[in-house]
Order: C-alpha cells, then structure tokens, then sequence
DNA sequence: ATGTTGGCTAGAAGCCGACAA
DNA sequence: TTGTCGGCTTCTAGCCAACAT
C-alpha cells in the first residue's frame, strides 16, 4: 500500500513539521495526554468532545509510557505530515533509568547539524499558470547548485525528491531584467500536483549528499476539517479513550497518530522534559514567562506573558491534569490569536528556574500512594496540588471550568522550603532538595 | 462548513449509493450489528480487527434501536455517499409497535415512482481530453430534454445538480455520421473536476420538477484506503465498539456513518426485516436460495447457491450472533468474488418459506432470560443454536472459525412442529405458531 | 530584491466527421 | 449504435522582459 510508506528522510519531515516540533526516541519514557489527543481529534473534525463519556478509571490524565516504535509519515494526497507512534504503558521508572534517559535524549529526535534549506510563502505569481516560481536571492545561493554565470542566460536543471521519495524536476534559470532566479518548466505540474495555493509555504533543503529534497506545508485556511465519513466523531473521542484505557489496564501497547500540522500542542512529552517541568520548577500566578511559537513565516519567535492562573482545564473529567494547567495573558496586544492556555512544559519562566538535584528524586506508581513520614517539612498531596483546584468553583469566573488565581503560589500554601510532594491517583513523586 | 452539508436530494443519493441500499425511516426499529460495523471500518483502512479487544458485556451482536434520526452526505472531495444515522437503544418493542412498523415501513426508505435515469461506465474516449460524453441513443431520449431537430445541427444547453447542488453546463449536440447524441462543452472540466477515469460510472436523472441531477459512482479499484492519518485502526475499531457499548449500557444515543459503497453489507436492518428472516424463516444447510446482488454495471441480478453451513462467524468475540452466520456456495462457478457467508435477511429460500403468524410473537429484554415451561415441544436455546456452535470446533474444516454442518437442521435437533425458540444474552423471542 | 503584467508562442484541449466494431 | 482516431481549430499554459514597489 503506498500510502502506508514510510518517510525515510527524518529531517525533511521535521521540516515539514514546523520549527517547533520534536519527536521521541525510541525507547525513551514519554508522558502521553490522552486530553492532548483528544485535541488533536477535535482540531481535526472541528467538533468538540461534548458529549457524555464513559469513565475509564485505569487511564489517568498522564500515562507514563515507553516509546516502542515511531514511523514518519505523510498523507499521499495532501504530503501532510504525521508520525505513528506505538506506546507501552509502564508501570515504573527507575530513577537510574530516568536519569540515563535524561543525559540520553533530553529532547528528543533532533537533527544536529544545521540544515542547509529556505521556505517561502507562495505569493499569486508563483502559483498562477501564468509563469514560474522566483527564487529568493539568498535562497538560491545558499541551498541550489551555484549556476555557470558564463553562459548566457546561466541555467541548470534541479532535480528534488520529496517525502514520498518522488522526483521533481526544474528548470533553474537566471535572467529578467533585474537579473532574478527562476523555476520555470516543471514548476507548475509541481503547484497543481499538489494544489498549492498563494500562502502555502514551500521548502528546499540539501542533504549531507548534496541532494536536494522538498516539501510543502499548507496554510493554516486549508484545514477545511474533513468530515470523517467513516466514523463519527463521538467515536473517535470515545476511541482514543478506550484505546489507550484498554492499554493502561492490559499492560499492553496502543497506536497513536501525532498530526503536528493539525494538533494545537504535542501531547506525547518526553518524561525527563515532563517531570523537570511539574517537579523541578517553581510555578505561581504572577510569574512571567516566555514561550516559544511558529511564526508567520515559519521561523520561531519568543512572546513574554503573565501566569493569571493555575487550575484544572477540565475538573470534572480530568481532575488534577498537568495538561494546560496554565492560564495566561500575553504582553502584546496582537496577541489574539495565542492560546490562552499552555502547559507547564511549553513555557520558560523568566525568573531563574528554581532547580534542585535529581539524587533524591522517587518516582512509582502505587494506587494509594503512602506518604514517606518523617521528611522534614512535607505536605500531604491534598494540601499541595488538589486545595487549590477544589475550591476553584469558589473563586473562578467559570471560564473553561476553571478560574483566576490572584497572589497564590505553592510557597503561599505553606510550603516554605523547596520541597514540593505531588501526587496523581497513580503515580508519586517525591523531590527533595539535597544542598539548597 | 461545507463539507457537513446534509445532502437534499434523496432519490439521487439513493441513486449513487446502488440498486440494493436501502435505508431505515426514522422513528422506526432497527437492528445495529457492531460486526458489520467493523467490517465497514477494516474494508476502509484495509486493516483487520487482529487485536485483542476489550470486552463489552452490555453490547451484544445484534443491538435493537429505534432510528432517532438519519441525514445523507456526499464526501466534497470525492462524492462518495454515506449516511449519518443516530440511533437510540431501546430496551423492549412491544408487538403492537412492531407490527405497526411491519405495515408502515417493511423496507425503509424508497422512492415509489419508478425514476428517470440512466447510468453509464465511462469509457476512454468519455474521459480522453480528446473529445466529450457519448451519451446512449435511449438514454439521451429518456432523460434530456428534446432537441430542436429543425436546428442544424440540434443542440442545447444542459443545466444538472450534483449531490452538493452545485451546477453543471454541458453542451448537448446530436452530431455526427452516423448521428448521435454528444455531451461537449463543459464535459471535461466536469471529468477533471470530479477526478473521473475510466471504468467510473456517471448518472444522470430527471426529478419530479425536470430538473436535471447527476451523480457519479467510482469504480471499486479506486478505494485505495486512505490511511486515516488521524485515528490508528486499532482506536477505530474500538471507538465503533465502546460507543456502542456506552450507548447501550447508558441508554443513550449514539451516532455512526454508513458508507455503503465502502461497507461490505449494510449492518443497520429494518427490525421487522430481521425479526422476519430470523424467528419466521427455516433454515437448513443445504437449502437452496437466492440472492439479489450488483452488477458490474450497476443493474441488479439474482444468483443461486446453496446453504453449506450454519455457524458463528466469530465465536470467541461474538456468539450466538446472527451476522453472517450462513456460509453459502454459489451456483455458479464464476462466483469467486462473491461472499462466502451471507446474513438470514439477504436471502431468499427457493423452498417456499415458512411463515408463522404474528400474533403471539413476544420481543423482550432480559438479562437472564427464563424460558416459559409448559409450551409443549418447546427446545432449550442452547440447544437449538449453541450445541452446534459448540461442536463446530470438532466438525470444521478450521476456516474463518466455524464449519460446515452436514445434515442439521432445526428439525434434524428435535423441532418437530413448527416452533422456534430462540435466544441471545440480553433478548429473547418467542414465536408460537398458531394456526399452523 | 521581487511581485505583477502584457506580449508572444508552442502545445494541449477540444470540436468535427470518418471509420470500424 | 457507439468507441476510437486523424484532422483541424481554439485557447490556455507558460516563457520572456518591462515595469512597479
């Protein structure tokens, strides 16, 4: 089946899939959010999960897995990319393992070297059959073979493979008056082919062999949210529920599909990325941050904002998530369109991050966690993470089921040294500072 | 959103979806059978339900609900027809009800009046950019309107609807030696905008007003199973399942989409239809039937084959269930893509068929179902269907996991008079004959 | 530096009857 | 009756530099 094929270039995917877009390693721990997923579903059909579903005791809001497979793919129509990944639910990480795991691959499948490519936003020129593609300066310089300026016009043929390992071919002209570069023949066969529009980025880029490889990431407009057809969307939340729930409980492995085009955030976190975030940094309302998001064009930028709140997205279904526990209001007024919500793991606080040793760190998984006696200044789980989010209906404005938290932090709640103690229905962790 | 737009001409969706599709009405009782529902979901990701499933006591093979409602749609991209029904669980269908249903609605939607339409497979020349639509000599005299034939040459303008109301112009000229009718003008856009190749079917029709409609009706081939991308088969698979469950065990509704030129058979069946081919039709191996089944070119036609086994399709997952429980042999020897196991309600005993009366047909919900003593030559269940079942594993061949039964029948276990009891997990029927 | 436009041209799209099955 | 083909015409796709931003 072709369109079962898997990409063979990693870079040219994680290209496609946008700057901000890491993978784990096979075999790394992961965190997977079965509310991030969800998401995923919703963006996708553009329906929303309002409907009433069953209760799955065994999948908490955080399943801690091991990462046994991860294939790149990209949809034989649109070239969209998106990744298979196959999770084993764990039912404990050593701290040794962790801390491999940590030293190992603290972020994930990464190209190290710096690729050699450009993207640009097709303007109604470069897609009109009325001519070719006008290739950036610098552009042409830095990624396409250098053309023999002495003959006249100076001209070469390109020939690029995309993700599906299919050959393009061009004509690299440089002429017009000012001399420009061209993509002329084989250009518009490449446009209609795979029905770029004005807006639609494209992307060149040169392997360590020279060759060169492109790929196409369309405007945000065109997900136009395919109505499934085949299953309603009910199901699918329901599926991707019961999946991973069936899997949790059978200790056996589920499949997810990662559509990092389509999916506001990235749902499966690398554990040592996860628990550094919730355990080893210190979050409170006020606190500002900065975050990195995709730009218009592609590159990444930093905005600055405020922590207004910290609370359950969903109390009702999916108490006590880590999962957009932040709510947040950005410097800049144009910032209308951000999410108003993100997780701890996405953000950078601004304040030096309070940071302590991973010596003592515990982290396993017991139904009713018992908590170690005798540790100096502890606080029982309920104090620390859950007394705030119960009386949230108390204080909230109602606003997505959660609420605004004015001057609270985990310190204002007694915990006057820098130990935190969380705990979720199933997995404990405990972190105590050594020599701060 | 565009693509969610219900599709308002019945007539043509019944059209496009084939001869044999029929639809439920809403309000009216039907059997869900999560069985087909799945197999719907493996011919469309060509994947098979190979994994180990939760198990879903409230489900079981065949789910009785009333149709709550049911909405017709066109795929924007390809045209393909699927239906969106909503269906509510019912706990008990008095005889009353049913009865009336048999009078008000014994075969689901249908148009009465016989439609004025032609189909045709296109043909290289009908898709070529070379030239236009040889439209047949009848078909063109049935549902076009008449040409001028003063006019040299005659000719008009053809204005047609498609599934989504959007027009199409054709030109329409009866040209040529000899003569014959033509499509020019406007054809090939409309070839190139609905991706149509040879081998496609395409179909015009004339509604009640004169309107022109036209739908198109791919060739098989062309379901190259679009791999999903956003949801792993496996989470399809159980999405179907767990929906239905948590519909069933919550009595609450549930929504699936029918695609019935993806979907093997249909699984979502009158009540009266499956209550009439179950409790009030004898069957036994060896019995001769016919079938109604389509044709290459879109027609109907009946075949004949014989019954060579009764059984469980799948009886680990699902006993005692009747879904495709008969496995057949096809009279004719170019039969080898035809099912080899059919469901009660797709045939047609040629033996004159066994029918017993209404009147005392009892339909019932119970959890543990206690057969009523004292009816005369009355047949534990389990004796009737499961004791068969049971031993299919020391009969069969091994193939698809149950057997050819040699030589059984209902009669042959002891059904002397013409009574039938039957029984599943969760309902139970009895039929008493009366008159007989 | 590069997006858009008018002019030009080569080649494909598309209309026609001839011919054949 | 209707599928395919060669001949011919029309029109669009597509190359070019001019011009504008």
């Amino acid at each position: 089946m072709e369109g079962d094929k898997k990409v063979q270039n990693t870079t040219l995917w994680l290209e496609c899939a946008g700057p901000l877009v890491t993978l784990p390693v096979v075999g790394s721990y992961v965190a997977y959010f079965p509310q991030g997923h969800s998401e995923q579903v919703a963006a996708s059909t553009q329906k929303e999960a309002d409907m009433q579903f069953p209760s799955y005791p065994n999948l908490p809001p955080q399943l801690i897995c091991q990462l046994y497979n991860i294939t790149l793919h990209a949809d034989q129509e649109t070239d969209e990319v998106y990744a298979q990944m196959t999770l084993q639910p764990v039912t404990g990480v050593s701290c040794q393992q962790e801390k491999d795991q940590s030293l190992m691959s603290n972020l994930g499948i990464q190209t190290k070297e710096p690729t050699i490519s450009f993207s640009k936003i097709l303007t109604a020129s470069d897609t009109s059959t009325h001519g070719g593609f006008s290739i950036p300066r610098r552009a042409a310089d830095k990624v396409f073979p250098p053309l023999d300026y002495t003959k006249q016009p100076p001209a070469q043929e390109i020939v690029a493979r995309d993700l599906h390992n299919n050959e393009w071919h061009f004509r690299h002209i440089f002429r017009g008056q000012p001399r420009r570069h061209l993509l002329t023949t084989g250009w518009s066969i490449f446009v209609s082919s795979k029905r770029l529009q004005a807006g639609d980025t494209v992307l060149f880029m040169r392997d360590q062999n020279g060759h060169l490889l492109l790929g196409i990431r369309c405007a945000k407009r065109q997900q136009t949210a395919i109505p499934s057809s085949l299953l309603s969307s009910d199901s699918m939340f329901i599926g991707v529920l019961a999946a991973a729930a069936h899997a949790a409980a059978t200790n056996s492995r589920f499949t997810i599909f990662y559509n990092p085009r389509a999916s506001p955030s990235e749902f499966v976190i690398p554990l040592v990325k996860y628990n550094k975030a919730v355990f080893h940094t210190q979050i409170s309302v006020g606190m500002r941050f900065r975050m990195e998001l995709e730009t218009e064009d592609s590159s990444t930028r930093r905005y600055i904002g405020t922590i207004t709140g910290i609370g359950d997205l969903d109390p009702i279904r999916w108490p006590n998530s880590y999962w957009r526990s932040l709510k947040v209001g950005w410097d800049e007024s144009t910032a209308g369109q951000r999410q108003r919500r993100v997780s701890l793991w996405e953000i950078e606080p601004l304040s030096s991050p309070f940071i302590v040793c991973h010596s003592s760190s515990l982290l396993l998984r017991s139904k009713r966690p018992r908590l170690p006696q005798g540790l100096g200044q502890t606080l029982s789980s309920e104090e620390v993470l859950e007394s705030p989010m119960k009386q949230s209906s108390l204080w909230g404005r109602g606003e997505e089921g959660t609420t605004d938290i004015q001057n609270l932090n985990l310190q204002g709640l007694g915990l006057e040294r820098s130990m935190q103690i969380h705990q979720r229905s199933d997995l404990m962790a405990l972190t105590l500072p050594s020599d701060y």
